[in-house]
RNA sequence: GGGACGUUAGCUCAGCGGGAGAGCACUGCCUUGACAUGGCAGGGGUCACUGGUUCAAUCCCAGUACGUCCCA
């Protein structure tokens, strides 16, 4: 006997170790079996493996998952790829952390070769966290294929694509300006960097003119310490103000350098004084300018953004918003100051460290991502990736249309180490490993060198751009990347479009010659429930471990579904996920019933050919649920599938079929209960299918305890087939169930307004009934008393006095009250209903009278009017007679 | 500055050319042998605004207002 409510936290545990034994997760068992042979994959989004689930990942792996357990049963040749990021800069700074907290010896002092040998003791230690809560969630990833970024085979694929690119000239070095952090000392992509909004200043300074006495240029500058290292003036050609100047220079105060002014077409003469001090070293605007106009760079920090000793003495050393308030106390004594204004500025932070970026003068190694790019644009404009929703595509032509060179090297040591050793001279070699680039060497030399490996290793995202084929097996050739390369889905959140998506299809058009997935579905940002963004700030991040804690992993998994509608963010509120526990109970409870009912058990039933016209209806309606609930996954409209799955277990399986069928127990009729006990027993099988993708735990474990009374379940509900129903929808069964679920409603609704005790049972007459719905009263006579609360139900051709009149179809069922009944109220109803169908009416009359309409709308549209018509006006002819009837009284 | 998206019930959101929907919240009644994590009934909306297209507009188009996000 099941228990009275669902127990999540007993039974979740013990049912995933059941699918794990049984090997259900594992790529390509099912096809096996059914001997089909579509194959179906999706690649995890490896998350950090610092990381833990929060609500993002909780949201995308329900998704997935929902896909994965759906073409699963649906007999394709699956794999859900798993595994986890080695997260460069972020798993680095948890191991340093740690270091500092324990008081052990820093990374510096440790040494490369000890400190990493601490990151991999913490990674085999700490680093399987988010991979076991994903399993709380129930993710049915192949957990055998399992991979990290760091690990042998992906760390060969990353060298043999760095090695290719770049003999291919697609891996460059260069010396450009960076975003260099400060705090972690080391370069970061622009993507890293996170612009925030800021109150500052716009400081306005006097450059003299040299040669000129008391004749100044003024500039403004949002950074003022920058200015020891300007070397020119830049304005705009056109700018009258200035013609006279160009050419001339500039004394710069406190650095005590002469500097020129330039014409360029990049100051915007509209702008402050339209004159712009260039920092070529130190600003990504300026840089360019300086090239154009072969202005001197001069770098005036060191790493840690302090000034160096190309300033002069009384700034060196100096913090770098230090130095800015002694240039401008210096300038202002000086009398240099023209003015400061307030000022509204973007400053870009490390997204890591949240320090202030520095643009810095580094040597780096870079793609051209350019070249990349244009395959991977034409592979999304062609169709062969597909974007869902659809309008993601924009946004991924927009950046890959304006991207720029990516900025590879990272001044880290938990990552790639870049395969390249330089000679004594400098020279480089690039190989897969120190014999082959000695080789190099030496034959460059002619001679044995010495050789030393670049320190740098690569940015995280360039292994997880090759995630898709690398995890495969790639570049080995293996069965699976065969098999499952490009792969069907990936999915993920917008904000990585650039990060990965885009980078996938470079590296997988690249070096497989066919995109990396058919379709990239992005899903929205979970938000908190009034849709702010969830921030540890604001103290509204919910967790998804909690969730699941308080409500099941069940009731998490279907929130997430039924809140995915495509292209807008969820806003995720507690109360929905109660709501979905409730949800659950209720299909436990509906088990519990059939359980309660022997409707369990050794029945073998053809749905096709039933006598109980309740049954043929519901199994019609399980053909449509069905329907309705595969088109929808197939369309990744989770809410849509979640909606109609709700709706069907809850309002038409529960609260009509369940009940409906409760009178057929008790009538006695043997071979009645029997087909009911059977159908019931179907229909149930046929929902915990269907709802299995979304709440795996709950359908699983009933799946198997209803198994337990009598004929034994062929497998798992994991990997039971997919319902495919035809041919089970019937009209004539639909009509007399749904005209029979009418009457009970109307008879229930005038009750509760007319106030009549639940516990009162009144007699029904059926006015004017023609003998089909006689035969209906008649076989349903039971049905109705029960649910209706009604005394004895008989045929008249008037309606009794002082009777409550409800208009069905061609009949009357009227309802004594005799005593009861308030005239006046049972009048103002009888007017209101009368008003909303003549209103009706008039509307479908103005249309059908309408010469335009009858000749433009389609057939089918006026049809659907005619016969609404129709409807209503029986209707309101109704109406009209009760209430005369009513009035006579 | 460039781009994307949104504005529908008190709240959170579906719907998107021909009858305004859901969940939660709210109101009333009900411990009826599956379920009070429940049942039954109910109230609540000029579908932001202004024009246009159409026989027909919450839905398509243009503009306005407000809001959110991304990129510079």
């Amino acid at each position: 006997m099941l228990e009275k409510t669902y127990q999540p936290g007993e039974i979740e545990q013990r049912i995933y170790a059941s699918w794990e034994q049984s090997g259900a997760f594992a790529a390509g068992d099912d096809a096996e079996k059914t001997g089909k042979d579509e194959n179906y994959c999706i690649v995890i989004p490896p998350p950090n493996v610092t990381g833990s689930l929060h609500m993002g990942h909780a949201l995308n792996n329900s998704l997935q998952d929902v896909l994965i357990r759906f073409e699963r049963m649906r007999g394709k040749n699956v794999l859900w790829q798993a595994g986890v990021d080695h997260a460069g800069i972020a798993t680095q700074m948890v191991v340093e952390r740690q270091l500092a907290e324990q008081g052990l010896p820093g990374r510096r002092d440790l040494g490369r070769e000890k400190f990493l040998e601490k990151v991999w003791a913490w990674k085999e230690e700490s680093g399987g966290t988010i991979v076991n809560q994903l399993r709380r969630l129930g993710a049915s990833c192949d957990w055998s294929r399992e991979r990290f970024t760091m690990d042998e085979g992906l760390s060969k694929a990353v060298l043999k694509v760095f090695v290719e690119l770049y003999n291919e000239g697609l891996i460059y070095k260069d010396k450009r300006l960076v975003n260099w952090d400060p705090k972690l000392l080391t370069a970061i992509s622009d993507l890293e960097v996170e612009p925030r909004e800021t109150n500052g200043h716009m400081w306005h300074f006097k450059y003299p003119i040299d040669g000129e006495d008391g004749r100044f240029i003024v500039v403004a500058t949002t950074r003022p310490e920058t200015m020891l290292g300007d070397t020119g003036v830049a304005v705009h050609p056109s700018d009258e103000r200035y013609t006279d100047l160009v050419g001339k220079m500039v004394r710069l105060p406190l650095a005590d350098r002469l500097i020129p002014i330039v014409a360029d077409e990049y100051p915007d003469p509209e702008q402050g004084s339209g004159a712009v001090k260039m920092t070529p070293a130190h600003d990504f605007n300026d840089f360019e300018v300086g090239r154009r106009q072969n202005l001197e760079t001069i770098n005036i920090f060191d790493e840690t953004a302090h000034l160096n000793e190309n300033v002069p003495k009384a700034y060196q050393g100096m913090e770098r918003f230090e130095a800015r308030k002694k240039v401008v106390a210096d300038l202002e004594a000086l009398g240099l100051v023209e003015k400061i204004e307030e000022h509204e500025l973007t400053v870009p932070y490390g997204d890591r460290s949240g320090v202030v970026i520095e643009p810095w003068l580094t040597d780096q190694w870079y793609v051209n991502a350019e070249v990349l790019a244009k395959p991977a644009i034409e592979a999304v404009q062609s169709g062969k990736t597909k974007f869902v929703p659809a309008n993601w595509d924009k946004t991924y032509y927009e950046w890959m249309n304006n991207i720029q060179p990516w900025c590879i090297s990272r001044q880290l040591w938990w990552g790639h180490q870049i395969p390249a050793w330089y000679g004594p001279d400098g020279e480089v070699f690039v190989a897969l490993d120190e014999v082959a680039a000695q080789k190099q060497a030496d034959a460059h030399y002619g001679e044995v060198k010495e050789l030393t490996r670049d320190e740098d290793v690569l940015d995280t995202w360039f292994s997880s751009a090759l995630w898709p084929f690398s995890t495969l097996g790639w570049p080995d050739e293996t069965p699976e990347l065969a098999r499952y390369y490009p792969t069907t889905t990936l999915s993920t959140a917008f904000d990585i479009i650039f990060f990965w998506v885009a980078r996938m299809m470079m590296m997988g058009l690249h070096f497989m010659k066919e995109v990396p997935f058919d379709t990239v579905y992005i899903h929205a940002l979970v938000r908190d429930e009034h849709g702010k963004k969830m921030s540890k700030s604001k103290g509204n991040v919910v967790d998804p471990l909690g969730l699941i804690d308080d409500y099941g992993a069940d009731a998490l998994r279907f929130t997430m579904a039924a809140m995915a509608a495509p292209g807008r963010d969820v806003a995720m509120s507690i109360s929905r996920v109660e709501g979905y526990r409730n949800f659950a109970t209720k299909l436990w409870n509906a088990a519990r019933f059939a359980e309660m009912n022997e409707c369990v058990g050794d029945i073998e039933v053809d749905v096709t050919n039933l006598d109980l016209t309740l049954n043929r209806w519901i199994v019609g309606e399980t053909e449509l649920a069905a329907r309705e609930v595969t088109q929808a996954i197939e369309n990744y409209r989770f809410n849509d599938a979640a909606s109609a799955l709700y709706h069907f277990i809850w309002h038409t399986y529960c609260d009509w079929y369940v009940e409906l069928s409760k009178p057929v127990y008790s009538s006695g009729d043997e071979a009645a209960i029997g087909e009911t006990r059977a159908v019931t027993a179907w229909v149930l099988d046929e929902m915990m299918k269907l709802l299995h993708p979304f709440m795996p735990f709950m359908t699983e474990e009933l799946w198997q305890r209803l198994g337990e009374h009598g004929r034994k379940r062929d497998s798992q509900l994991i990997k039971a087939e997919w319902p495919s129903l035809e041919g089970l929808v019937n009209e004539g069964a639909n009509a007399e169930v749904n005209w029979l679920i009418k009457l009970i409603s109307d008879i229930r609704s005038v009750r509760a307004e007319m106030n009549v005790p639940a516990s009162a049972k009144m007699p029904l007459v059926l006015v004017s009934a023609n003998e089909q719905t006689k035969g209906w009263a008649t076989s349903y006579d039971s049905t109705l008393k029960h649910m209706a609360r009604l005394e004895e139900i008989s045929f008249a051709e008037d309606v009794p006095e002082g009777a409550v009149q409800l208009v069905m179809g061609e009949a009357i069922a009227a309802l004594s009250l005799k005593g009861v009944i308030d005239v006046d109220a049972e009048m103002a109803r009888l007017k209101k209903e009368l008003s909303k169908v003549a209103g009706e009416i008039k509307k479908l009359n103005g249309k059908l009278s309408n010469e335009q309409f009858l000749s433009k709308a389609p057939d089918a549209v006026i049809e659907e009017q005619k016969r609404r018509l129709a409807e209503e006006t029986e209707t309101q002819g109704q109406l009209e007679a009760a209430m005369a009837r009513m009035s006579a009284l």
